[in-house]
RNA sequence: GGAGAGGUGGCAGAGUGGUCGAAUGCGCUCGACUUGAAAUCGAGUGUCCGAUGAGGACCGUGGGUUCGAAUCCCACCCUCUCCGCCA
C-alpha cells in the first residue's frame, strides 16, 4: 500500500511516478481523505465531550448524587444527544474510510528511480548474460523437454489430464527422483547462504493474499476453497510474508532471511493458448522461494543478494541465463524494482523467466502492518520486503532436459547435481 | 463430529459497570552500588490517528445495552483440553 500520509503531503510526485506504470487517478483518494479527516476532527470532538459526561456523572455518584437528581438527568441528556450525534456521523466516517481503503488496496507500488520507464516487456532491459559457453552448438536434432520427458518416460501429461486437468503433470520415476533431488539442491544451497527454512501452509486466507498484494486485484489468478475462506498460494512469497503480519520486530532481529520450498497454485486465467505443452506454465508447480525481512535503509544491498543468490543455483548448473531488469510498465502490482532472470531453452531458442526478483521496499509490509522497533528509540518503521524465486523448479527440471539432452537421446545430470540423484545420465 | 475452557500490553497474568490504557511479575532502557559482572535498589518502558499540540481510538472481531463497557447482552472468528475419527 502507497504512504497516505506521504500521498497527502505530495500528491504531484505520486501521480508523476504512478504514471510511470500506467494511468492511475489518485484524486478521488485526495478527496476520500479529506472528508474521512473532516469527519473524525468533528467525531473526536464529539467523543471528547461524551467522555467528560461520562466522567462526571460518575464524580457526582460517587459523591452521593441519586441517579434521578435533576443536575444528572441533565447531563444523561446531553450524554444521550451527543450519542445520537454520533451514530450519525459514526457510519459515514466509516463507510469513507473503508471506500478509502479499498482503492488505496487496488493502488500499486511506485517504481524505483532507477527502474527503467517503458510501457511493457518489449521495454525491459537486459543487464548481462551468463554461461554462453554453455549453450548447446548444435541446434540439429534438438527436442523440446516434454518429448525428451515423454520419450524417458520420466513425465505424463496426458494421464495428468485424466487425474485433474490440462496444464498438470505427473512425473514418474527419474522425473520425481529429479524434481525431488531439485528441491533439495535448491534448499541446501540457500540455506547455506544465510536463509532460514521455513515450511508454510499452503491454504492461505484472504488477509494474507492481500497483505502480499495479490487480493484485491488478482482474484482470478488464485484457486479459492469456497466454503473456507482458504485459497491456494500462487508463491511461497504469500504465506512468508503474513509470517509476521501484525508484528513489531526487534530491529536486532533484522533481516530476516528465509527459503521455503513449496507447491504454487495459479490459475493461468488469461493465457489460453500460450506455452500449453510442457513444464513451462502449469496450474501446479514447485518452487523454492527466497524472501527478505530488512531495514529500510540495507533494502537495496538486500536486493543484490537476492538476485545473487538466485543466481548462483543456475551458476551451479551451468545453466546459461540472462539478468534483465523490469520496466515500469512491466513491473508486478507490489515491487519497485524487479529482475528476471532467464534461462535458455534451447527447443524455443529464448530465454525464459525462471526467477522474478523483486524489492517491495515497505509496500506489503504497510499491507501487512509489519513494522520494526530500535530500542531505546521512539515509534516503529515499516520493514522493507524482497522476494525472488531460488528458483521455479519445474521450469530448471525443462531447462536441464534440454540443455543437457545428448544425441542419443539420454540426458547428462549437471555435476553439482549428481550427488543428490545419485546418477550421472537419464 | 460431541463436550468443556479461554482469547487482556514484548511475554506471563490480575481485573465482573465509573480517573482502567489497564495491578503485579518477567523482560527491556537509563541510573546508583561494584575493579568488572551478577545480585540488589531507584526511575522509565504499548500501538495507532492527529501538528512531536488539544483531543480521540485500541483489552479476539462486529453489533447492542448504558450518561459511562476490558467488565453486561448477541453474533462471529480463533486457540486450548477431553472424547470420537484419522496420517
Amino acid at each position: 500500500m502507497i504512504d497516505l500520509k506521504q500521498l497527502r503531503e505530495n500528491p504531484e510526485a505520486f501521480q508523476a511516478s504512478l504514471s510511470k506504470r500506467g494511468k492511475f487517478d489518485l484524486s478521488p483518494i485526495l478527496e476520500l481523505d479529506r472528508q474521512q479527516r473532516e469527519l473524525e476532527i468533528e467525531r473526536s470532538q464529539l467523543q471528547a465531550r461524551s467522555n467528560e459526561i461520562g466522567k462526571l456523572v460518575g464524580q457526582k455518584m460517587k459523591s452521593g448524587a441519586k441517579p434521578d437528581d435533576p443536575e444528572i438527568q441533565a447531563l444523561r441528556d446531553e450524554g444521550n444527544q451527543v450519542k445520537s450525534q454520533l451514530s450519525e456521523l459514526e457510519p459515514k466516517e466509516k463507510e469513507i474510510k473503508a471506500e478509502l481503503e479499498s482503492i488505496l488496496l487496488t493502488i500499486p507500488n511506485l517504481p524505483n528511480e532507477t527502474t527503467p520507464v517503458g510501457k511493457d516487456e518489449e521495454e525491459n532491459v537486459e543487464v548481462k548474460r551468463w554461461g554462453e559457453e554453455y549453450l548447446p552448438k548444435d541446434s540439429e536434432g534438438i527436442l523440446p523437454h516434454w518429448e525428451i520427458g515423454e520419450k524417458l518416460g520420466i513425465l505424463n501429461f496426458e494421464r495428468s489430464a485424466r487425474i485433474a486437468q490440462s496444464r498438470f503433470v505427473t512425473l514418474i520415476g527419474a522425473g520425481a527422483a529429479l524434481e525431488r533431488a531439485l528441491i533439495q539442491f535448491m534448499l541446501d544451497r540457500q540455506i547455506a547462504a544465510g536463509y532460514t527454512e521455513v515450511l508454510p501452509p499452503i491454504l492461505i486466507n484472504t488477509q494474507s493474499l492481500t497483505a502480499s498484494g495479490q487480493l484485491p486485484k488478482f482474484a482470478e489468478e488464485s484457486f479459492k476453497c469456497e466454503k473456507d475462506d482458504l485459497w491456494l498460494t500462487p508463491t511461497a512469497e504469500v504465506p512468508i510474508t503474513s509470517l509476521h503480519r501484525d508484528e513489531i520486530l526487534a530491529a536486532e532481529e533484522l533481516p530476516k532471511y528465509y527459503c521455503a520450498y513449496t507447491p504454487c497454485f495459479r490459475r493461468e486465467a488469461g493465457s489460453y493458448g500460450r506455452d500449453t505443452r510442457g513444464l513451462i506454465r502449469l496450474h501446479q508447480f514447485n518452487k523454492v522461494e527466497l524472501y527478505m525481512f530488512v531495514r529500510p535503509e540495507e533494502s537495496e544491498t538486500a536486493h543484490q543478494k537476492l538476485l545473487t543468490d538466485a543466481e548462483a543455483i543456475l551458476q551451479a548448473l551451468k545453466l546459461p541465463y540472462r539478468v534483465i531488469e523490469l520496466c515500469t510498465g512491466d513491473l508486478g502490482f507490489s515491487a519497485t524494482k524487479t529482475y528476471d532472470l532467464e534461462v535458455w531453452l534451447p527447443s524455443s531458442d529464448k530465454y525464459r523467466e525462471i526467477s522474478s526478483c523483486s524489492n517491495c521496499k515497505d509496500f506489503q509490509a504497510r499491507r501487512g502492518n509489519i513494522r520494526f522497533k530500535e530500542a531505546g528509540k521512539k515509534g516503529t518503521q515499516f520493514v522493507h520486503t524482497l522476494n525472488g524465486s531460488g528458483l521455479a523448479v519445474g521450469r530448471t527440471m525443462s531447462a536441464i532436459l534440454e540443455n543437457y539432452q545428448q544425441p542419443d537421446g539420454t540426458v547428462k545430470i549437471p555435476e553439482a547435481l549428481q550427488p543428490y540423484l545419485g546418477r550421472e545420465i537419464l
